[in-house]
RNA sequence: GCGCUUGUAGCUCAGUUGGAUAGAGUGUCUGGCUACGAACCAGAAGGUCAGGGGUUCGAAUCCCUUCAAGCGCACCA
């Protein structure tokens, strides 16, 4: 039972598989292969726990009308203890109903598993590498990097939690055009300190970040570099601020709950000469040529609509060049066994060849997954968000994170699936009323605390030998329904990467436990229910922690500590 | 021009690999606190699933097409 969705539904599979073979055996049912069928569970209850379809698909093979092949199938039915009936409905579907053991075994197995609950080693223990982030060091991080980490998070997340032994990682751009962009902008700006004739570059980067970057060094090392040549004096300048940019990020990373295992450094792949090793085993299987002074990949062999150049005529390596040498890495050298990018989705057009470029090397591309995550908008009361009131800048990561509280920050960018173009509200998300799903979700958690803090005061009762048969009304169950799915909801979500479906769950959570809450008193005078209560509610709140768990989203005990 | 993503209630979004009467939240209207937290619950109203074709027992879901929005199509990263 430590995933009683898939428990139950493998066995509904094998009585229903076991049936129709009775049933052909019979004779009720022609000679006929069993055709593909799916398990299901239905959107009414009052459908069943789980339908099968069956009959309808099998009408063709079997000869007879979808309701009389379930009615022959339902009567060869030998029914599990774990269910109490199943019936014959609508045009043929068959709807398995869950008995009480299925109820008081799902709470047993909460309780005992605690913050193991939800937890399977469905991945095998695979090593997979998720990706993301990865923000340009030459400057602070914007909005995107701030849905990009908290979905990147929250796919490691529910990947550790499947089963797979997952690790982060920050892909830091330390080498390359951006960072010769980046010395150009230091140097201008630091030399601007000194003389009046220096024109800043058009395509520089024109923060103030950079300015006060070349203060600081200037005030740390004087005007003597101004004299130097201009590649050692934008090289210490590089030194200089670089590191800071980059401790900039992990901080603001750290505060906004995510920890890296790995920071991995571009300029590795050129020092250890990995990037021309790829580029020699692209040629030697004969995925490039050279024209025009440039090496070119044929990424045509693999689907792409035109080639593309690795090497410059210039003699540097291009960016694909340096992703496919990174992939390489990730795949060959560190030996994982799959790879999630999260990009934004305007990095689309980089999929398939970066994909097609793997299967040049060998590797198979379909080891990679690529999380396309669509863009921002920020809004405040519907009207578009471009600026920050206080900088008057582009809004960064650290601007949001002093706007809005930590816990809605992490809990809105994974609440909608990570293909929807989302906006953002601002105001919607400092919220503290019923508006606002966080809190929603958080309430439920507080009050399930304040009810055992009750129940602690007044009875210090021991809800351990609860008879769990006695949590049979209609909200007891549906709750209970609700709790069970845990275990296959994350084991979907991270198939899928989509922690929106556990974001969702946690709100589902919370709305029968309220329904709950509102129809079944915990504290009432049957001793015996009291007890089996108690059990629920602890199952409730041990199931609604380990979810904001996931999500790395405080579980306060009382709404007052989430005071921020 | 080609490609990727999206289009479902006034608004924000679900819809579990094609299933039963398309569902939540919010907003509007109505009702519920002298018992465990009303930051909650219950009810009403609200739909041409962007439009049009097709596939089949059955389509919001798959195929074709038109329209609309966002984003890509560099010897940039």
């Amino acid at each position: 039972m430590r995933d009683p969705v898939t428990y139950a539904k493998s066995l509904v599979r094998e009585m229903t598989s076991h049936a129709v073979g009775q049933a052909i055996a019979s004779g009720a049912l022609p000679e006929a292969e069993i055709p593909d069928y799916v398990v299901e569970i239905p959107n009414e209850t009052m459908h069943g726990d789980f339908a099968v379809n069956v009959a309808l698909v099998g009408a063709r093979v079997f000869r007879q009308s979808p309701r009389a092949v379930a009615e022959s199938v339902v009567k060869n039915m030998q029914l599990h203890p774990l269910f109490s009936d199943v019936q014959v409905a609508g045009p043929g579907f068959i709807n398995f109903f869950l008995g009480q053991s299925y109820y008081s075994e799902t709470i047993a197995e909460i309780l005992k598993s605690g913050q193991a609950y939800g937890r399977t080693d469905h991945g095998g223990g695979d090593r997979v590498m998720v990706e993301f982030v990865s923000a340009n060091p030459t400057g602070p991080m914007h909005l995107g990097n701030a849905r990009g980490g908290a979905l990147g998070d929250c796919i490691a997340a529910l990947l550790n939690a499947a089963g797979y032994s997952v690790s982060r990682e920050f892909y830091v751009n330390d080498a390359g055009n951006q960072i010769d962009k980046f010395g150009l902008s230091l140097e201008a700006r630091y030399l601007q300190l000194y003389r009046d004739d220096i024109v800043f570059p058009e395509d520089g980067y024109h923060g103030d970040d950079i300015t006060e970057h070349a203060k600081a060094f200037a005030a740390q090392y004087g005007d003597g570099y101004a004299e130097l040549p201009a590649e050692a004096r934008r090289e210490a300048l590089v030194a200089f601020a670089l590191p800071k940019n980059i401790e900039a990020m992990q901080q603001v990373l750290h505060d906004y709950r995510i920890d890296y295992d790995t920071w991995f450094f571009e300029s590795t792949l050129h020092k250890d000469g990995t990037v021309q090793k790829v580029m020699d085993l692209l040629t030697a299987r004969g995925y490039t040529y050279e024209q025009d002074g440039a090496l070119w990949y044929r990424a045509t062999d693999f689907g792409a609509e035109k080639d593309e150049v690795l090497v410059k005529s210039n003699g540097f390596f291009t960016y694909f060049a340096v992703d496919i040498a990174y992939h390489y890495n990730k795949f060959v050298r560190r030996e994982f066994d799959r790879v999630i990018n999260v990009w934004g989705a305007d990095h689309h057009g980089h999929v398939a060849r970066m994909k097609g470029a793997l299967d040049a090397l060998g590797i198979g591309g379909n080891r990679l997954d690529v999380v396309l995550m669509q863009l921002v908008n920020l809004v405040r009361d519907g009207e578009p968000v471009r600026m920050s009131k206080r900088t008057g800048k582009a809004i960064t990561l650290t601007d949001l994170l002093e706007e809005i509280p930590l816990d809605a920050a992490r809990f809105y960018f994974v609440m909608r699936e990570y293909t929807s173009h989302f906006d953002f509200d601002l105001g919607l998300a400092v919220k503290k009323d019923k508006e606002n799903p966080v809190y929603y979700v958080q309430y439920a958690h507080a009050r399930i605390c304040s009810i055992l803090r009750e129940v602690a005061a007044r009875t210090n009762e021991d809800a351990d030998d609860a008879d769990l048969f006695l949590l049979d009304t209609e909200p007891e169950r549906s709750l209970i329904r609700q709790l069970s799915l845990l275990p296959s909801e994350i084991v979907a979500a991270a198939a899928e990467c989509e922690p929106a479906r556990i974001t969702r769950n946690a709100i589902d959570v919370a709305t029968a436990f309220h329904k709950f809450y509102e129809h079944c008193r915990v504290l009432c005078d049957d001793a015996d229910l009291r007890r089996a209560r108690i059990a629920l509610c602890t199952a409730t709140r041990q199931v609604l922690g380990n979810v904001l768990a996931l999500l790395k989203v405080q579980a306060p005990e009382t709404m007052e500590q989430l005071a921020l």
